[in-house]
RNA sequence: GUGGGCGUAGCUCAGUUGGUUAGAGCGCCAGGUUGUGGCCCUGGAGGUCGGGGGUUCAAGUCCCCUCGCUCACCCCA
């Protein structure tokens, strides 16, 4: 028998999961649209991929070793019997699109999309969150590398983000981290006993995973254990130090991080992230990305390169809470018709305002003219438009500025549009002139 | 998967050593103004006190179980 979490009389939404209504969510819109803008002005087009795949997908692509395939995956048996599972992160569905399509090379690409993990939630951690990301396929230069992580980092500035730091460091590739790997598991075989109880044996499965690990005991041991950055071959090396200098050059200040392991197996050379020291929680990572040159072939393709980073936007969000951006309100309606007349005034009048391209709203179910002003003004309008049976006999209405101090005005019908359209002018001129003064 | 904290109106919370019909603020609705929002005043609606069981004359209050939320480990965005 299944738990039951739902015994009470009201559904609620799933466990780890959450609505999110306006107002708040218009700063969810607002981040996604100023990506975009980002992401689209740098030649990243968007791609809209399923939000579940073959199981396969992810299974060749993350790696069956790594918690978020392994322990995490919504994974299930369709009623055609097939192997599906919901899309647990955004690389790999990606990847799988480009193997599917051949798209031209290079192909530069950004995604919106919602991830699903069954962990245990906690705070920034959900088990449905979503993404922002980009891939660029097919090219091997380490300046497109440092092109998504000046990505990332604009972005961050252009929020108004100041508290965050970045990490990179690299994983090498089928050149030099095998031999790296088993230098590795030596040296820590060799400190076995100095190990946390949880790694004293399952390093032999990861050995990098001991890096990421903060018990102390194991901190003491890799601390002096052999680094990969110092231990790249050639190939690897100048690519990780063109990477620096491309970073450099922009300005963009980084920390080279030895310890940096990504979660994802597929990842080779460079690795980042980003990190936000004004989350007060312990889930403080914005963004996670890196090279993963061997990802394309993995999922059935030729051999092509790839880079690319994914962005937790709930997290984005509590960096932008905890260091006070998104200051701004949401947009607010132009005008709301007060109709007391009957209602024929109130259909007419929204209708020929919004065709023109106005914000507007109105009452409905015929209530009192105080509560349709109680709702015009709780609305956030500039303007409400007043239609009595006087206004109605006569063709006009008036038109009533409610977040200034000026008198109302009877306006024609024909007139109304511009009538309030002048207003929101005047409005958003008065709000600026009082920033200016 | 493992621990800690917490569940009383839509929201934030009171509720005294168990003791009459469970309260406040905010929000919502209505009236004060038979054509006017914001401030104020008055009134109203809204609660199986998370659920189940137990102790007791009596349980929001004590005990057990359970569900849920939350924080942390783990992992990750």
């Amino acid at each position: 028998m299944a738990k039951g979490g739902d015994d009470r009389a009201t559904p609620r939404a799933p466990t780890g999961t959450r609505d999110v209504l306006w107002p708040e969510s218009w700063r969810f819109e607002d981040a996604v649209a100023r990506f975009r803008a980002l992401v689209e002005g740098a030649g990243y087009g968007l791609i809209q991929s399923p939000v579940f795949e073959y199981a396969s997908v992810f299974r060749r692509g993350i790696g069956e070793e790594n918690d978020v395939v392994g322990k995490e995956m919504y994974e299930f048996e369709d009623r055609d019997g097939q192997m599906l599972a919901l899309r647990p992160e955004g690389t790999a569905s990606v990847v799988r699109a480009y193997v599917q399509h051949r798209p031209v090379l290079p192909w530069k690409a950004w995604y919106m999309a919602p991830l699903l993990r069954h962990e245990r939630p906690q705070a920034a951690r959900y088990r449905q969150h979503h993404q922002l990301g980009i891939e660029a396929l097919g090219v091997a230069d380490a300046d497109l590398d440092v092109e998504v992580i000046w990505v990332a980092h604009t972005f961050f500035g252009r929020l108004g983000l100041t508290d965050f730091s970045l990490r990179i460091g690299s994983m090498g590739d089928a050149t030099c981290r095998p031999a790296y790997l088993e230098l590795l598991t030596a040296y820590l075989d060799a400190h076995r006993g100095e190990l946390c109880d949880e790694h004293r044996e399952r390093f032999r499965t990861n050995p990098m995973r001991v890096f990421d690990c903060k018990r102390p005991e194991c901190r003491a041991v890799t601390a002096a254990a052999p680094k990969l950055v110092d231990h790249l071959c050639d190939a690897c090396a100048a690519h990780f130090a063109r990477v620096r200098e491309g970073l450099a050059s922009l300005g963009i200040v980084f920390d080279v991080d030895p310890r940096l392991v990504r979660g994802f197996d597929y990842y080779t050379r460079t690795t980042f992230e980003f990190a936000s020291g004004a989350i007060e929680a312990a889930q403080n990572a914005l963004c996670g990305g890196g090279r993963y040159d061997g990802l394309v072939e993995m999922l059935g393709g030729e051999p092509t390169p790839g880079v690319g980073f994914g962005m937790g936007i709930e997290r984005l969000l509590v960096a932008c809470d905890a260091e006070g951006t998104f200051p701004a309100d949401p947009p607010a309606l132009d005008a709301f018709v007060v109709d007391v007349a009957g209602g024929d005034a109130a259909r007419a009048i929204t209708v020929r305002l919004r065709d023109a391209g106005l914000r507007a709203d109105r009452a409905f179910d015929g209530r009192s003219m105080k509560a349709q002003m109680k709702l015009a003004d709780r609305s956030g309008a500039t303007v409400a438009l007043i239609v009595g049976p006087a206004e109605a006999a006569s063709g006009t209405v008036l038109l009533r500025p409610l977040r200034s101090e000026g008198d109302q005005l009877p306006v024609t019908l024909d007139a109304v549009v511009d009538a309030v359209h002048d207003a929101v002018v005047d409005a958003v001129h008065e709000v600026v002139g009082e920033v200016g003064g």
